[in-house]
DNA sequence: ATAATAAAAGACTATTTTATCTTTTATTAT
DNA sequence: ATAATAAAAGATAAAATAGTCTTTTATTAT
């Protein structure tokens, strides 16, 4: 479904999202890696990315680390996957073709593309915050 | 969401089965490679982990080729999936975690799980019978 | 000013997936 | 029997994804 690096990304961006409202300091790469459970160095790959494109907030030297904002807290999932795997999954055709839409579809388009639009619906309604909150109220989970 | 090899396997098979209903005689790779699109050796390589779990047959020599019967044009796309990619999709966590169930989820859970049984239910209710037929009728594409 | 800190950037490695090419085996028509 | 045919099998190669390690840059507290 998403790519490792998508995973990644939208579990950082959770545990990061919760940390910046319940404390006021920074998260480190090594606070984040450990917390969700993904190999440190990789990590700081993907964080830069995530930061170069505005979904994470960073700064360097003694206190730095990632942190976002409110506005930030209030973006969509879609939106990270979107910064992050792209649109194919959305856009795409299930079985790969080329050419596949509602005038000319491939013999599951019909079938997949309320499956896909719940998707996207799903994806686009839920915000960083309300996982973030989620999470805080420790109904769900981010490791083991 | 599929892998490149389960779409190419998803198309062979529809086009296998269609072949097969309409004509007595085989498809050779080639002919398949050539109206799913598909790179043509690789496509050999896909035929034959298909052949070996019995979702198609093949036969070697002059007349040879691949077909399918009545019984395995009843299979349903969740067989093909499965067979391909693994249930790894169906039964384990949209971001990634080793543990992610009802009672222990992961926050985005509860709203990916409705739609991924969409999905299963989707797949394992379309039998390559159906989207074979839906082909012959010239209403849906394999190609272009 | 300087040392310490932490992300950014860059180079590199490993693994998986996708794809190609060659040889072998089985089958069939002549 | 033999030649032709077509899949099976095996060996490589290329590309994409995932992951690691080192160096540089910016910042801040001392």
């Amino acid at each position: 479904m998403f790519s490792k690096t998508c995973e990644y990304s939208i579990r950082a961006v959770i545990y990061i999202y919760k940390k910046s409202v319940e404390s006021e300091c920074k998260v480190s790469v090594k606070d984040i890696a450990t917390n969700i459970q993904s190999p440190e160095h990789f990590t700081a790959k993907i964080l830069q990315i995530l930061s170069r494109q505005d979904i994470i907030s960073s700064a360097k030297g003694p206190n730095g680390g990632f942190f976002m904002d409110v506005h930030q807290g209030e973006m969509n999932l879609l939106e990270v996957v979107k910064a992050i795997d792209g649109s194919r999954l959305f856009t795409g055709c299930v079985l790969g073709l080329s050419k596949c839409d509602d005038k000319v579809p491939c013999p599951i388009h019909a079938q997949y593309k309320p499956i896909r639009d719940k998707m996207n619906l799903m994806l686009s309604s839920t915000t960083i915050e309300s996982l973030a909150t989620k999470l805080d109220s420790g109904l769900v989970f981010l490791s083991k």
